[in-house]
DNA sequence: TCAGTTTTGTACTGGTTGATCTAAAACTTC
DNA sequence: GAAGTTTTAGATCAACCAGTACAAAACTGA
């Protein structure tokens, strides 16, 4: 029919997934997006619409990848509080890692950058949270009928309260705050449960 | 001796508050600034070095106002769970209305969105941490003397524990969830205490 | 081989960015 | 009222912004 595509259109929107993320939507410019991609401009704004809608396709790219891995440790036999307890630490281990790069989780980057202006990444952001509270309450409840969580406790709130927290050690980390501190969070956070 | 200023310093910095506060520091320009101060660009790089430097004046200004906030409800005569109580309703009420002009907390925001970028406004962040740390912890300290937290826990983790609270309450509103969860989330936080 | 179609490289658009320069205006002190 | 100092207004700076226009290149199917 016509000229192919010399690039992966997945590979293009994990590159500007990586370039976004350390940056931030709005400090990344496209002349970024190119260097990241190794794209010319056109061949971007050929494959996609804009520099918003790119940011979208790497923002889903972002959540479905990140989740997997909570499914994955959901899924698992692990009784629900050492299931809790496997994503938590991995969010301070993400944050210490991340910290030398600084570049954080970009859905809460997202949150606080572009929920308020952006009524489209708000609204993929608000699907994304509340998947992830359905796979946390199916948990939670599940634990509860194991005996492993009160069951006079509501699983709903427990849940908000698990993403709040994972929210909570992020901001922190991010203002400094050290891994024993962060450990320390995530002890008490489970303690709550 | 000379000409003297036609406005006052302070007013100037508090009305750049208000535009990096709706904001944000990369998508206020300095025309923005101009606009909220009422001010001409000269008075502005006169009176203040850069972008950069009106910002942290800004950003000082922000958690001066708001740690007199705290340190004034940690100073009641209340016992310390109504006091932390008082705290995080204070969050949920503000995180409920600012969700309308959408702006969230000025610090959080900037952990999020300079922190790792920024050293000199990553100092500043982890400075007013540690005070807002010193704070909490002294008040659940004395909770501990008082009776009214197990003294077995460690008031530093717990500090740690609620400003991490904090930090999640406002990620989550961000993220769309209604006044209803975040209540709930601040009973869990409470109960864990 | 050639018509038809898509991709790609390059140049360019109008607009905005943070910051500076110049000179006039406004004030104090002597 | 003049000298001296600072603030102000407005023009201006080069650099960059997201996005587009256009034509050459590259491929497919006939």
């Amino acid at each position: 029919m016509a000229r192919p595509r010399k690039f992966d259109e997945e590979r293009a929107v994990d590159a500007a997934l990586e370039a976004f993320w350390t940056a931030g939507y709005e400090a990344t410019s496209t002349q970024d997006l190119c260097e990241a991609t190794g794209l010319g401009r056109s061949s971007i704004y050929n494959a996609f619409k804009s520099k918003h809608d790119l940011f979208r396709r790497a923002l889903l790219r972002y959540m479905e990848h990140k989740n997997e891995n909570i499914e994955a440790v959901l899924d698992s036999g692990l009784p629900v509080r050492d299931k809790l307890r496997t994503l938590l630490d991995a969010i301070v281990e993400e944050e210490v890692l991340y910290a030398e790069d600084g570049r954080g989780c970009l859905v809460v980057n997202s949150c606080i950058e572009l929920a308020a202006k952006d009524a489209d990444v708000a609204r993929v952001l608000e699907r994304d949270y509340q998947r992830r509270f359905e796979l946390l309450k199916a948990a939670i409840e599940s634990g509860q009928r194991d005996g492993d969580i009160d069951r006079a406790k509501d699983a709903g709130a427990l849940a908000h309260f698990v993403i709040a927290a994972i929210g909570g050690l992020r901001v922190s980390a991010r203002a400094g705050v050290g891994r024993d501190a962060l450990e320390g969070i995530v002890r008490t956070t489970l303690d709550a449960l």
